[in-house]
DNA sequence: CTTTTCTATTGACATTTGTCAAGAAGTTTT
DNA sequence: AAAACTTCTTGACAAATGTCAATAGAAAAG
């Protein structure tokens, strides 16, 4: 076990730098917030020697379609969306991205298969990003990653099964709605057909939507 | 925490033949096939203390809307659906559980919200129900469980997020032919229009594209 | 065995949502 | 500043899906 965590970080010496670069400081802010108890120094340098930071551009990809999910991102800056598309070449977002935000295909980061989204980036975005063998040393290694693993899983799967819900459930007119009430960010922060293709509806529906609902 | 843990137990005397019941070697095929390895007598023990055995008759609750979620059901034999009842009285029918799933509102068991759910029986029913503080005390007691737990949450979330990319992305048709392909035996076992309910479309629809399938 | 409840189908029609096309601002790029 | 994209809106029409009502057969309850 020992032999493998050295063999993991053994060439990837870590420049004291990072460790206390602002981008570090972040992500324990926020880890710390999920375990509520502060981390040691130890686990924090294991972390933040699992992590590489990483910088994109507007419209850069960090995931293609038919590529394998290496990263797993967590997002210091910026903006990214998470999207499939179909055999007409209409886009569907599946996930939005923002500041404190994870983003990645799981399944394809675990199975190792190819993915079928592509992820880009919307802000110019700074990012950490981990691979899914270093994230499985984290977790055995450090009890508060495993922990903070365990609540986002949660989290994650409450609000997926609740966006499901209200796609079976919801008239368009009543997801948007949700939506605004949910996520009054991403009306600021997104182009509006961006926002319909996340609610699986068309961006004309969505233009006559809201101008319904401003009316009323 | 050891005497959190007798203070959990300590009224519940297991007899013997709960350990050696075919319900209790059921979940133990189960763990085992999870995890890929066999589990140590001991640690069985402390699992086979924290279920405890459940039936429940055609039409019975688990779960009814307003109550908080205190179990989490592993399903031995028969079948349930969640499902929660919109203001028109229609139900939306979020998940099915058969022999070898699981079946709980996650927020509720969480959270202890109040569900909006309601979970009820449509075959007779053999379980085995578990609280979230005896979960919680296993997944820190047992590595197994810990690691069942994050493999079951990451199929979840998984199988989650592709309901939700079909639903967003694909017509009533495309739907139904995933369902098919996904879970045939959903189509053998429940009524059509409660697979119609967790497709999101109404029976009349599902009958009909039922129909035209047939015909090409 | 009979009655009642469930289930699936079909037709007619209403409603919602999508598609296509055009145009007008607004942004970015050159 | 001009050109090239993006974004949003609107209208006309098409397609998908929902709603209501009637019916018939199957299954469950008494």
């Amino acid at each position: 076990m020992l032999y493998l965590y050295s063999k993991l970080v053994a060439y990837a010496p870590l420049p004291n730098t990072m460790i206390n670069s602002p981008a570090m400081q972040a992500l324990r802010t926020y880890i710390e917030h999920y375990t509520s108890s502060p981390l040691s120094d130890a686990d924090f340098e294991l972390i933040s020697r699992a992590f590489t930071p990483k910088k994109l551009r507007r419209k850069q990809y960090l995931l293609q379609e038919g590529e394998v999910c290496k990263y797993f991102a967590f997002v210091l800056k910026g903006a990214l969306r998470q999207y499939s598309v179909d055999d007409k070449g209409v886009e569907h977002i599946v996930h939005f991205a923002v500041e404190n935000w994870w983003i990645g295909d799981r399944e394809s980061f675990v199975m190792l298969t190819p993915s079928r989204y592509n992820i880009d980036v919307l802000e110019e975005a700074e990012m950490l990003l981990i691979t899914n063998a270093q994230l499985q040393e984290l977790i055995s290694t450090v009890p508060a990653i495993a922990q903070m693993v365990r609540e986002l899983d949660q989290r994650n799967f409450i609000a997926t099964q609740k966006r499901l819900h209200a796609s079976i459930g919801y008239t368009a007119e009543e997801r948007y709605a949700e939506l605004k009430q949910v996520h009054p960010e991403f009306l600021q922060r997104f182009p509006q057909h961006m926002l319909a293709s996340y609610l699986g509806i068309s961006p004309e529906t969505l233009s006559r939507v809201r101008h319904k609902s401003l009316r009323q």
